[in-house]
DNA sequence: ATGCCTACCTGGGAGC
DNA sequence: TGCTCCCAGGTAGGCA
């Protein structure tokens, strides 16, 4: 393959710059995709400790074009229902052309995510949350970064699981700040968190180390099982530019329970779903299913305006 | 070790 | 119509 970088920045982590990630990716076949979270990275088939890391931010995405779509123009239908395709060329930050004419294309609107040619290292354990599993090899820039939540390594009856929970109950911090601590497990982001947590009926301030082993297995699969039904519909697109690799929307945000919905019913008990201010953004819940722990301090409830309480998006 | 804050960006929607 | 304000899917880094 062989790469282009249409915006310097999406390149920054890149000591060389754009040059450079262009330069380790030439001539490059890729032997195998991996992801962690909001990382993932394609490693090489020559040079095997050579790979590319794309982190992708708050807002960036891979889309595959075959080389039909190509060289018959911008594709302009949607595969499957024949709608428009949201056109998301004016975010395109990078590319990678493969030798059959197809690409995958970097599209970043915020810019926060990133492209990095990196060398692959040994990770004894596989870095955190790999206990149990086999000895991988991991871009040096993601060793903190621990395994997806749907890593098989991290499923129900695992030693990993076993010892995430474990190492869950130890800390000392609150249960979501937990489940977004990329050095417990990755995959899991704000929607997510608190869609999980709805499910399990757990206020996302307790203190995790109160939470019984069972009831961190609870959230844990609610989690898992909430990332698993968004997955099936195409992930969560709150407006056109969340899209797949195919350059489809998510339908999951049809299935949030709390997220976005400050002010609606319940779907389980009828009461108002609150937003509030966590870690310098909303957290949703349900007022009834997950109550306020005795230890806790009450949070400022957020100005719920317009019934749907959603200032964004397009739901 | 943990928590809190800010910074990094672009763009959409609400309200005036 | 156009301005200003607020908000957003994530993470790194600095400081208490």
């Amino acid at each position: 393959m062989h790469g282009d970088v249409l915006l310097e920045r999406s390149t920054r982590r890149q000591a060389g710059g754009s040059a450079e990630t262009v330069e380790r990716l030439a001539g490059q076949r890729v032997s195998a995709a991996v992801r962690r979270g909001k990382y993932l990275w394609l490693a090489f088939a020559e040079g095997r400790d050579e790979s590319l890391l794309v982190h992708l931010g708050m807002s960036g995405q891979l889309r595959f074009q075959g080389a039909d779509a190509i060289s018959g123009g911008p594709a302009a239908t949607h595969p499957a229902d024949g709608g428009p395709v949201p056109d998301t060329e004016s975010h395109l930050r990078a590319r990678l052309r493969f030798d059959d004419g197809s690409e995958l294309r970097f599209v970043d609107q915020r810019t926060f995510g990133y492209l990095l040619a990196t060398r692959l290292v040994p990770t004894p354990d596989g870095g955190p949350g790999g206990l149990g599993s086999p000895a991988p090899v991991l871009p040096a820039e993601v060793r903190h970064i621990a395994r997806d939540l749907l890593d098989p390594a991290l499923e129900p009856g695992t030693a990993g699981r076993a010892a995430l929970v474990a190492r869950i109950r130890t800390r000392r911090t609150t249960v979501k700040r937990a489940l977004l601590d990329q050095s417990l497990l990755s995959g899991v982001g704000n929607i997510y968190a608190d869609e999980g947590l709805w499910r399990a009926g757990v206020h996302f301030e307790r203190a995790t180390e109160a939470l019984t082993r069972r009831e961190v297995a609870r959230v844990l699969d609610a989690v898992a099982a909430v990332m698993r039904s968004s997955l099936e519909v195409g992930g969560t697109s709150f407006d056109a530019l969340y899209v797949n690799v195919n350059g489809r929307s998510g339908y999951f945000d049809r299935s949030l329970a709390v997220y976005g919905q400050a002010g609606r019913p319940c779907q389980r008990c009828g009461a108002i779903i609150v937003r509030e201010h966590f870690m310098s953004r909303s957290s949703y819940r349900c007022p009834r299913c997950q109550p306020v722990p005795r230890s806790s301090p009450r949070r400022r409830p957020v100005q719920v305006t317009g019934g749907a309480g959603r200032a964004f998006g397009t739901g």
